[in-house]
DNA sequence: AGTTTGTATATGTTCTACATAACTACATAT
DNA sequence: ATATGTAGTTATGTAGAACATATACAAACT
């Protein structure tokens, strides 16, 4: 025998939408349209496809879903400026993601975090300061639990919305039930809450009196016993 | 007048899709279903939820794409475990994005960088130091930019490998043509390619005998011609 | 027992038809 | 003359029926 069977790969489980879809991304991009130049409607693309008209709307859903097009009735559709995190965020279920890929999200949350100085030191405002601060005054009070939390959110929110990358601070707060949920479970697990020697009124005295490179080092801190539990592999 | 007409929003011109689609996705969450369970078959949600199976098949269509569902024939739906990415990059393309996105979108894949360190201090292997003196080594016989940006991606590529965090090096290398696509257009707006002072050999070095501090550190001196261009706002 | 063959069934695809919204143009009223 | 109302047109939205197809399961076979 001079074959193997492993030579024979399964044919790849694509529908007719899957193809249409990505032949109408292919025509997207090879026309180079722009935002709000219109697309061809439905019956044609189905006819130059040679497909029905089913498909078609089919494939276009997921596009309108991406926010890659938008429809208007009698006008047809146009071209839309997708929101590269809307979908991501339909995605971004713990329940339905496997444990390797929530450890990855928890880590890069993580990475997020430190990575917050430098762009936090080149726009923050006296006024930034002074909303801190406020949290941090608020968080004293707090002694249950489900208060800390949210006030542990408000708090890292603030810090990415002094970065003015408003997809910095989406994207990070997409990634927060996971973060959230793996730390739940590694707390049910290991039955410990440590907690970073410095504390949120320590950095905004960084962020007052020290520069970027101290911020950092002091955020990473913080954060230490989440990097403590991380796995080498 | 008491009013604004930018008060008046527009009404959101929600198809009978989109509604399925949410229905769906919170049928999923609330059943608290696992990898591999079945879901009910296209015209039972069809008949459940008073619409016609083609607009149900629209939105599963839609979840299908995401990943969070599969189809087999005969044996139906069941629940699967979505790629966060898959979809993240398709929407992904400079030319559909808007100005301040693709700014965004440039300071995150900075601020990616910057966090490499403590990954992959905790995770580098000799192996993975001859790799990359391998790559630095090819990369003085290029000359050709067209090389030359290989070799960048190469370098900076091997780093993520080295944190092992999949998503991680996945989540970058579809930045990349973003961030990219800013830095020609800066080029060609402001006609300098400017270069850090730590070069990856640098780098290299620093990864042998330093620690993860002046590891980021020097990474952050090479990157600093991009820090140096992002704007105070 | 192990293999092949057949059948039932849920998805994939097509087709037809009609509803609906929105653009156009024209008519009408003040 | 401007604004409002009306009708026609058209592309998308929705519905329903029909058939194709692949596959899990069972029946038949060696």
């Amino acid at each position: 025998m001079n074959f193997k069977i492993s030579d024979i790969v399964p044919i790849p489980a694509t529908t007719m939408t899957d193809i249409v879809e990505k032949h109408i991304i292919n025509f997207l991009e090879k026309q180079a349209l722009g935002y709000g130049d219109p697309l061809p409607k439905e019956q044609e693309l189905a006819d130059a496809l040679g497909v029905s008209r089913n498909v078609v709307r089919e494939a276009l859903s997921r596009l309108r879903m991406l926010g890659m097009i938008e429809t208007r009735k009698r006008r047809g559709m146009i071209l839309a400026q997708p929101d590269i995190l809307s979908s991501f965020k339909k995605v971004l279920n713990p329940h339905m993601l496997g444990a390797e890929t929530l450890q990855d999200i928890f880590e890069l949350r993580l990475v997020l975090e430190v990575g917050l100085a430098d762009l936090i030191y080149l726009r923050k405002t006296d006024e930034d300061i002074k909303e801190l601060e406020k949290i941090v005054e608020e968080e004293v009070n707090k002694v249950q639990t489900p208060f800390k939390v949210n006030n542990e959110i408000a708090f890292h929110g603030k810090l990415y919305q002094m970065t003015g990358n408003n997809t910095y601070l989406r994207f990070q707060s997409m990634l927060l039930p996971v973060f959230e949920y793996v730390l739940d479970y590694e707390i049910k697990t290991n039955g410990t809450i440590k907690v970073g020697k410095v504390t949120h009124a320590d950095l905004v005295h960084l962020l007052k009196t020290a520069g970027p490179e101290e911020f950092r080092k002091g955020m990473k801190a913080h954060l230490q016993p989440h990097f403590d539990r991380l796995l080498v592999k």
